[in-house]
DNA sequence: CGAAATCCCATGTTATCCCATAGTTAACCA
DNA sequence: TGGTTAACTATGGGATAACATGGGATTTCG
């Protein structure tokens, strides 16, 4: 599981080292690193291993061939997906289009949650662990054993 | 899978390289190169590998054999559909009614979509791809990766 | 014999690999 | 228990190989 949060540095390259842990989670995959996307709903990064995307591979396959909202799914989600193979030091070079989304600039936040993972500008990230947490609280007891996840994330 | 989106140049001669991404998905097949035929569904192409449109028989071969939508599948996808073989550099050349369909003039945007992939026009794909990602971010409910306990990536 | 498609080689650019360093944590031994 | 060593993590820079692209030569087919 992907777990914690980590602020790792973006060097001139673009390069950044993956926190271990999350390495250690797509360890022994069919690839060798990881998979990242921009968030349709705001200026961060999504990502997970290679078994991530194929979940959701297999829900948009359920869908019907030409439902608007399959199509959207795989033009947003498969067609900016990235593929980030990991060097000899555990790093990726993320690409001008993701860190010109996430407004990266030197410095970038792994976050974990489980199953996936977000990458987010420090100051960014800060600020919306806040609302988040907020969220959180307003909304507590929508989490429960039977409820659907996703309100926080 | 085919992933992530690239523009590539297509010169005086209709050349294109396929994206080095794209090849690695079918290498090792019955066919070196791809399977390219216009969307029925805008102006766009769409393609894959041989395996591809072997699963896309197998689909057609279940319908009835004079179903009208099994008619105009097969015309529009196997009557239409053109392979087209790398080169050693890894391009293809696209034929003039297919560079025709999708309206390409000195550059193609390639965008992986998992098991196929789509050709555009990068300043047609760059219009759709808005309206892709607002229609996802409307609609994410409906995309959920079931709730399973300690499905890690 | 002419036109068009295919093959072959050359080149700039970009991304990938490889080595070296520093700080930290964990392990080991006296 | 204290000190020392070893392993791993994160980071920086330089070398190398892969990719995308352009033009020319050769073949194939009408």
């Amino acid at each position: 599981m992907f777990l914690s949060t980590t602020i790792n540095g973006v060097d001139a390259k673009g390069r950044v080292s993956v926190p271990a842990d999350f390495r250690a989670v797509v360890r022994g995959g069919p690839f060798d690193g990881i998979i990242v996307w921009p968030s349709f709903d705001g200026p961060y990064l999504e990502g997970g291993g290679q078994a991530l995307l194929e979940r959701y591979q297999a829900l948009i396959e359920d869908m019907d061939p030409y439902d608007d909202a399959r199509i959207a799914f795989e033009r947003a989600i498969f067609g900016a997906a990235k593929p980030l193979t990991f060097d000899a030091n555990g790093r990726v070079t993320l690409p001008k289009e993701l860190s010109d989304h996430a407004g990266l600039d030197g410095k970038a936040t792994f976050v974990g949650l489980g199953s996936r993972f977000e990458i987010w500008a420090p100051e960014a990230f800060e600020e919306h662990k806040r609302s988040a947490q907020a969220f959180a609280r307003d909304n507590k007891r929508s989490l429960r054993p039977g409820a659907r996840p996703g309100g926080a994330a």
